[in-house]
DNA sequence: CGCACTTTGTTCGGCAACCGAACAAAGTAG
DNA sequence: CTACTTTGTTCGGTTGCCGAACAAAGTGCG
C-alpha cells in the first residue's frame, strides 16, 4: 500500500488547473485549456501531475458535446482534513473538516478563556483530538489548523496577538504550541474576518467578492472582504467598528467617548436591556427567570414582543452603522452573523428599514443585506477554510496523499 | 531622422523591468537582477529590447561597488506626455505632464459645465489644444488623456456617468469625443478617485498603499487606496460620502435625511455659514463683501477669527466621518484635499482634536492625518497621472518613441 | 606598481514550459 | 455507413530563462 503521493507542484499553471478543479467539481482537460488560455496538451501535462499527487482524480466520463465523451477530473475532497478553532471570549468550539467544508466532527466547550490561557489551551487540544477520533482517519492527513481570535490579528507578526483583549495570553505563543502538539501549519486570524471567509466559501456570499461581515456576539466587529481578499488594514485592526460613535448624547462607554456602537450592541448589552424592558413587557415569556442571551433570540423567534423591541433597537443602531459603511465601501453585499443573526428577518427587516433612511444613493441602498445561516460553527468553519485558501494559493501546503 | 522607436514588448517580466526603472530612476541592470530574482543574462536581454523601443535609455556609469562600475539605465520621462482633465461643477482645468508628473503647461477656465456641455466639450477641446502648443512638442507624442468628472464612475460602462450630477451630459459620450479629437485613448475616472492618485504618485501618500483620500470643495468625496488600487465597490459610488449622517438633528439635506455631512460642510454651506457668522464677527476681514470660498479661505490663512471659526466648524463635522473611516478601515494615512485643503494645519489642527476623541484602537488613532500640498491642480494631475499608470501596466499604451 | 579579487554585462549552450500539428479513440448527425 | 466533432496524447519546435564562461573594468593590498 502506498503511503503518500507525489509531492505536489506549485508553479502558476498548476496552481490555476487546482482552482479551477476545486471550483468546477467535475471538468474535463478540454475545458480547462479553454478557459485557462492554454493549448489542451499543455493541461494534460500539467493534470497528469496533479494525478500523482492523489489530490484530484479521474471521475468518469462526461456528456459528448458532438464528439469523444470527455474524461471529468475531480476535487478529492476527502484527500486530507482541517481542524478550525473558534477561541471566543468564553469559549472553545473546533470544527473538523474536508476540503469541501463538511463537517467530519464538532466539539464545543464553556471556559474562561480570557482568564485561563492554559485550561483553554489544554481544551483546545483535547478536543482537536477527540474530533481526529471521532472521524477516525489516519492524522497524517491532517492539513493544517486555523485558529480565530476575538482580538485584532497584526498581520506582520499573527502571534503577538491578544494583548488588550485577551491579557492574561499575552507571551502566549500559539501559533507554536499547537504546531508542536499537531505537527502541522497553524494560521491564525481574527474572528470576523474568518467568519467572513466562511461566508464567501459557504455562506450567503458565495461568488461575491466585495461584501463587509458584521459579527453581533460578546462585541461587535466586522471583515471586509475586497477584491475577494479580507482587508485588514496598515496595523490590522480594520474592522474594530465597537467603538463607532453612532449617538452623541448616548451613555458613557469604557472607551472614555460617549454613544459607541458597543453600548448599545453586545451580548452584555442586549441582556442588559432586556432586563430594562421587563417592567414595561411584564407578559413577556423572559419575564421571571433571569434573561440570557439565547433566551432572548429563542423568545425572539416565538416573536416575544420584548425580545422584538430588543432585536428591533439594536437594528436601528446596526443601521446606522451599516448605512455609514454602505455609503463609504459600497459592498456587494452585507452579511450578518452571531448569535444575533439567529433572529433572521426580525432583525434584518428593521436594519433594512433602519438603513434605507440613510443611504441616498440608489445603487448603494440595492447592496442586500442577509443574516448568516452556518449558525454555530461559522467562525471556526471559517478558521478551516481559511487553510484550505491557503492551500488552493500554495499546493504545497497539500500533505502527500495516495493516487486512488 | 526615426520616427517611433521599436513597438514596445508587454510580456510580464518587461512590465517589472519597466516598473522598476520607473521607480529607481537610475538603476543597472545587475541591480535589477538581484531585485527580481532573474539572473543578469534574462535582465540584459528584456533591457536590450526595452532600449530599442526609446523608452528607457543608458544616463552613464555609476559608482563601483568594489568591481567594473555598472552603467545605469534611466527611463525617458520625456518620452511622451499627457493630457490631465479636471471637469469640476463649475470649471474645466487642463493639465499636460510628461511622465515623470512635471507639469509642462496648465490652463484653466470657469464655466457652468453642469448646464452647458457642448460648451464645456469645446473648451477642453481648446484648453487641451493650448497646452499642446505651449508645450511645442510633437503631438504624435500624446499617449493618452484621462478625465476627472465630479460624479460616481461605472466601472463596468465609464462613459455612462454623470446621470444624477450633470445631468444635462446624459448620452454625452466623453470617451469618444475625445478619442476622434486627438486620437488617444481617453480614460475617465471620479475626482475623488482621481485625487488619491495624485497624492500616492506625487503627494502626501507616496509609497503608502492604503489610504483615504478626502476632497473637500463644492461637495464631499473620498478616494479609497487600498493596496495600491482604487476601490470602487460593486457599483462604482464607493467613497459617496457626502450623505454620511453625523447628526440625528441636524438641518435638512436635499437627500431627504438629516444632517448629512454635506449639510455642514461643502463650498455653499461654508460661504452661508460665514455670511452667518459676520453678526458674531464684525472685525472679521469679510465683513463687508459678498464672501466667497476662496476668500474665506485666505482670510484663515491670515487668522481671521470668523474664517478660523468656520474652518473648525467643518473640520469638526469631517472629524466624525474620518473617525469612522479609522475605526472600519485602518487606513496608513488620510489626506485632506480640495480647496479647504489650502487652510493648512488650521484646518487639520482641530481635525486631528475630533478625530482622537473618537477612536479608541491606539493604532487607528496613530493613523496620520495630513493636508494635501498639490493644490489646485491635483485632480487634474491624478487624471494624468492615471494613464501613466495604465501605461506602466501595459506597456503598449506607450506611443513608439525615437530611441535617444 | 603589480597582482588577486569583484563586479558588470555579454555570449552561448541547455533545460523546461508551452505550443501547434498530427493522430487515434470515441462520440454525433444525417 | 459515412462525414464530421471532440477529446486526449504524442512529438517536434519555439521561446523564456538559466548557468557557465569570458572580457572589460573596477578595488584593495602587499
Amino acid at each position: 500500500m502506498i503511503r503518500g503521493g507525489a509531492v505536489v507542484p506549485d508553479d502558476e499553471l498548476t496552481r490555476t488547473v487546482l482552482d479551477l478543479v476545486w471550483r468546477r467539481r467535475e471538468v474535463s482537460r478540454a475545458e480547462m485549456a479553454r478557459d485557462t488560455g492554454r493549448s489542451r496538451s499543455t493541461i494534460s501535462d500539467v493534470v497528469g501531475r496533479l494525478l500523482d499527487t492523489g489530490l484530484v482524480a479521474e471521475m468518469g466520463a462526461g456528456r459528448s458535446r458532438g464528439g469523444r465523451r470527455p474524461i471529468l477530473v475531480g476535487f478529492r475532497d476527502q484527500a486530507a482534513v482541517i481542524l478550525g478553532i473558534d477561541l471566543g471570549a468564553t469559549h472553545v468550539s473546533v470544527i473538523l473538516t474536508n476540503l469541501r467544508g463538511r463537517t467530519l466532527a464538532w466539539r464545543e466547550c464553556s471556559h474562561p478563556v480570557q482568564t485561563d490561557p492554559e485550561g483553554a489551551e489544554a481544551l483546545i487540544k483535547a478536543l482537536g483530538d477527540a474530533c481526529l477520533c471521532e472521524w477516525g482517519g489516519d492524522r497524517s492527513r491532517l492539513m493544517g489548523i486555523g485558529v480565530a481570535v476575538p482580538s485584532p490579528v497584526d498581520p506582520d507578526s499573527p502571534d503577538r496577538v491578544l494583548e488588550r483583549v485577551l491579557p492574561a495570553w499575552r507571551g502566549h505563543s500559539v501559533i507554536e504550541r499547537l504546531n508542536a502538539a499537531f505537527g502541522v501549519p497553524v494560521f491564525v486570524d481574527n474572528d470576523a474576518n474568518l467568519g467572513a471567509v466562511a461566508e464567501r466559501w459557504w455562506g450567503e456570499a458565495v461568488g461575491i467578492d466585495d461584501f463587509v461581515y458584521l459579527k453581533v456576539a460578546t462585541g461587535v466587529g466586522a471583515g471586509i472582504m475586497i477584491g475577494g481578499r479580507i482587508h485588514r488594514g496598515a496595523t490590522g485592526v480594520a474592522g474594530e467598528i465597537g467603538h463607532v460613535a453612532i449617538d452623541p448624547g448616548g451613555p458613557q462607554c469604557v472607551c472614555g467617548n460617549r454613544g459607541c456602537l458597543a453600548t448599545f450592541v453586545g451580548t452584555r448589552q442586549l441582556v442588559d436591556r432586556a432586563g430594562d424592558l421587563l417592567a414595561c413587557f411584564p407578559d413577556s415569556v423572559l419575564a421571571g427567570s433571569e434573561p440570557d442571551i439565547r433566551a432572548i433570540e429563542d423568545a425572539a423567534l416565538c416573536d416575544d414582543p420584548l425580545a422584538l423591541q430588543v432585536v428591533r433597537e439594536a437594528a436601528m443602531r446596526l443601521g446606522i452603522v451599516v448605512a455609514g459603511v454602505l455609503n463609504l465601501l459600497n459592498p456587494g453585499s452585507v452579511i450578518l452573523g452571531g448569535g444575533l443573526a439567529r433572529a433572521g428577518e426580525r432583525l434584518i427587516g428593521p436594519l433594512r428599514e433602519a438603513v434605507a433612511t440613510r443611504t441616498l444613493v440608489a445603487s448603494a441602498a440595492a447592496s442586500d443585506i442577509r443574516a448568516s445561516e452556518l449558525g454555530d460553527r461559522a467562525v471556526a468553519l471559517g478558521a478551516a477554510t481559511h487553510v484550505l485558501v491557503a492551500g488552493l494559493a500554495n499546493p504545497r501546503l497539500f500533505p502527500g496523499v495516495a493516487p486512488a
